[in-house]
DNA sequence: CCGATAATTAACTAATTGGTTAATTAACCA
DNA sequence: TGGTTAATTAACCAATTAGTTAATTATCGG
């Protein structure tokens, strides 16, 4: 499976039942049935289970224990991870795109310095 | 497979192979082969292929043609939703506990007069 | 045209994912 | 104790993912 943290991350919210699920408990704790009760027409409640073990094992959510609930909460720290690897690309939705063009040609004004030349941005029409 | 395009992005970053060829392409515009090079001695020229597929399918590269090269160039917009998507959690990773836990209050506060008491919060301990 | 380079496609495989139904565990309550 | 509720586990299945090797396409350059 996922060896690094952010893969386990990104994973588990590339699904659009888990990203519900963690919307439903930014508004504060619930149960597993609360948290299954708006998808129970479309899957069962195990499958709502295997879902939250994705979400836990992504550190996203943490599970306790209440006679016979499951109180479930949400968890941000990994979420600050995934902020912290999109700062690196914010230039590339941020910016404008002309401020962006200058942004790459210095860049690839460095790549060149150092004499790689692969590639071969010859442009010749 | 993914039906939503945010589900699709997440999924293109859940993979470190992808992210680091992200990565590259933030440095500037780079042909297949330059993306595969670092990975070479641990996977085949296809399989770099492949993961540029899903890339492109997420919208997140785009793919040109100059003879026989492929120049790729990164295109941000997809982080956009992301980033988006993540301002709604922001206050789980970047408020101090205290104030968190004020604002969960007020908002299960909310979701009490509303007449939901299933989950039973009791604590009857 | 030929040979080399760049990249993709095809065909296959193993592991993972996302779901199912049926059975099981565990706690409460009357 | 027995019934009910909450949730998980087991066993299974289909589709997807991530990789492979071998073959193919396409373009350049002499």
């Amino acid at each position: 499976m996922h060896h690094d943290h952010l893969s386990a991350t990104f994973a588990a919210l590339a699904d659009p039942t888990r990203r519900a699920m963690l919307a439903r408990l930014s508004q504060g704790e619930a149960n597993v049935s609360d948290l299954a009760k708006p998808f129970l027409k479309e899957m069962s409640l195990p499958a709502i289970t295997k879902h939250l073990k994705v979400l836990e094992k992504a550190g996203l959510v943490t599970k306790t224990k209440e006679a016979q609930w499951r109180p479930c909460k949400l968890n941000g720290a990994p979420l600050k991870d995934v902020s912290d690897w999109m700062d690196h690309y914010r230039i590339f939705w941020e910016e404008s795109f002309d401020r962006l063009g200058e942004y790459l040609k210095t860049v690839t004004a460095q790549e060149k310095s150092k004499g790689k030349n692969h590639g071969r941005k010859k442009k010749n029409k």
